[in-house]
DNA sequence: CTTATTTTCCAAAGCGCTTTGGGAGGGATC
DNA sequence: GATCCCTCCCAAAGCGCTTTGGAAAATAAG
């Protein structure tokens, strides 16, 4: 069943059919009625590549994940895309995730901008200089990008603020007493990594504290790391009395290691993790609590979404750009110094 | 830059170049290769819009996902997108999220499949009866399920062996001298969980022990529900002194709420878990290393693309259908019985 | 040197939709 | 009763590609 069929059978022109379909202002509403039910009854929906290429706008936007993707398909990145498709759904805008081949990702966005099969791309895990978003913005096609990156170009971003989540959880343990804090974050050249690095780095200078680089670790978000990581810490001189971890999967490794070391979490080892905000990980009803910077990864998706759609729809086509606070809540986890 | 004018530009005709682009034998090698450079040169790129318009194939597959998604969108889910995304993007084939609107799965599925941009669907979360299944093998559409269903119409699945999953876990823990195990595993109603239940049944039936009803909880997967329904089945009486999780998410909750009563694992209370394989959470390195029941979901996302490719490669169409054993993993936290 | 066969390329007809530029028909206005 | 203006509908021209059915050029066969 397509238009011109459905259109012979109620003895109208496509142009109307369309027309009444489309919410054109052109037919009446006693035609529109009967065109619609017709439509339903018949099981008719335009046909998505017909529709798009007489229109030039596609109905969907474009998501790179790697292919081989154990590092970024994660958690994270399910997360993320939940709060889009929350957004996006009551827009009937789907999105389309390309695999990324290669590891060359440049090229994949490419394809999909010349392969009009998307309207505009969502970027993730941007570094400090970053290709892809000079390129973008050179070729004028619409994205938002998900953190922040040093290029001058404008461009809509949502960020949450990273130095200040990890800037906060040092200043609290420093004040609490520690002096040998750790912190195990994700994989360096990401802005994000690189800003909580900062934030923590500024809690040490403001207080005029040194600070020891062995107890600056960069690797994958997992439970695994958190773990191995954990354990290698506690076997160094001095030993760290304090420990800040970039997810809660890595926080999961931490406290494991903490006690499998026989010491007790909030105890003889503070620890703070970022939390995402996962439905299924909940940091206050851990054992013990877990004290932790908070921000919800789905809202953001969620956001950002928003901010794709207005920008869309032409509106205000000035680069939007925030940074979300980020809070530090202190639960059982972390608490001064115990010898 | 469009299929004309790079033509044009050649000297050649549309028919040509599209020809020479798409391997068609037609065309001699060296104009193939001038078309070739050219379309590189120029960064061109085939419309997909028009493309699939014109050829009646989309070189995407769908996936649905429910919108309002902390229920399934989570680290399953996303698990095994990362395993269809390994294997699809060597065909340069995409995948199409849409969002489930107001849980009307079946309209969603007729409105993508009209719609025409999906080359076919994989189907997830199935229930013992379901309607998606027969809708969609009578419209002819082509598809995958993951899990299993009882409709007796041919298609193609693959599916893991739960019930003997869970029949394994029980019976190891029978054995053990455990007499009062629990269960907390997924919502009731699909497949998956049915046939846990199943073989939970089975293994006490085979032995002539009786089945508390009140042990088998089922809920989402996450750490809170682990974490709350233990406290509750603990201060049960007769204490249950053997738990079985669904997912690892459920586990760790429990194992939370195990040692938050003063016992520890794998002594007062045995815990298996089912296994997911999450490469950010590791059944082995834990503390105590978690006895699993396992089988790769992520594993099973590749195969599953793999099945629809050769569907949609025309081969042999009759229907696929595989069951892959799970394999009952010991480690510490299964153990006798402690007074 | 013809004639039959390939090889190599092309014009034009769709694919199913949206949208431009009008054209009937029916009231309202004078 | 003629004129004007809406309202409601339509024919036809694209959107950018693939593919059918030939035609011209090059090669092989007689």
């Amino acid at each position: 069943m397509n238009l011109k069929e459905l259109a012979e059978r109620l003895g109208l022109s496509q142009t109307t059919v369309s027309r009444a379909l489309n919410g054109y202002p052109e037919v009446s509403e006693a035609t529109r009625e009967r065109v619609t039910r017709a439509a339903l009854q018949h099981g008719y929906t335009a046909n998505a590549n017909a529709r798009r290429l007489a229109m030039g706008r596609v109905g969907a936007i474009g998501i790179i994940i790697p292919a081989d993707s154990s590092q970024r398909f994660g958690p994270h990145t399910a997360e993320f895309l939940a709060g889009l498709a929350e957004r996006l759904s009551a827009h009937e805008i789907d999105f389309l995730i390309s695999p990324l081949i290669n590891n060359d990702e440049i090229s994949v966005y490419k394809r999909l901008i010349s392969s009009k099969r998307v309207d505009a791309i969502i970027v993730s895990h941007p570094a400090l200089v970053d290709e892809r978003i000079t390129m973008l913005a050179k070729a004028g096609f619409p994205f938002v990008l998900h953190g922040r990156t040093e290029a001058d170009v404008p461009h809509s971003w949502l960020d949450i603020d990273n130095q200040g989540a990890f800037y906060q959880a040092a200043s609290h343990l420093l004040d609490l007493g520690h002096r040998h804090i750790a912190m195990i974050d994700g994989l360096k050249g990401f802005t994000f990594s690189e800003h909580r690095e900062l934030g923590y780095r500024q809690a040490h200078l403001e207080r005029g504290l040194p600070i020891d680089e062995r107890l600056i670790i960069h690797d994958r978000f997992s439970d695994d790391i958190g773990f191995a990581e954990t354990l290698r810490l506690l076997s160094c001189e001095p030993q760290p009395t304090g420990i800040i971890a970039g997810s809660m999967m890595t926080a999961l490794g931490v406290s494991r290691a903490i006690r499998a070391k026989g010491y007790q979490v909030g105890k003889q080892v503070s620890l703070i993790a970022h939390d995402d905000v996962f439905p299924y990980l909940n940091a206050s009803n851990m054992v013990p609590s877990m004290t932790t910077t908070r921000s919800s990864i789905r809202a953001a998706g969620t956001r950002i979404a928003e901010m794709l759609m207005l920008q869309l729809d032409g509106a205000a086509v000035t680069a939007m750009q925030e940074v979300w606070p980020v809070e530090l809540i202190l639960r059982q986890s972390s608490g001064p110094p115990v010898r």
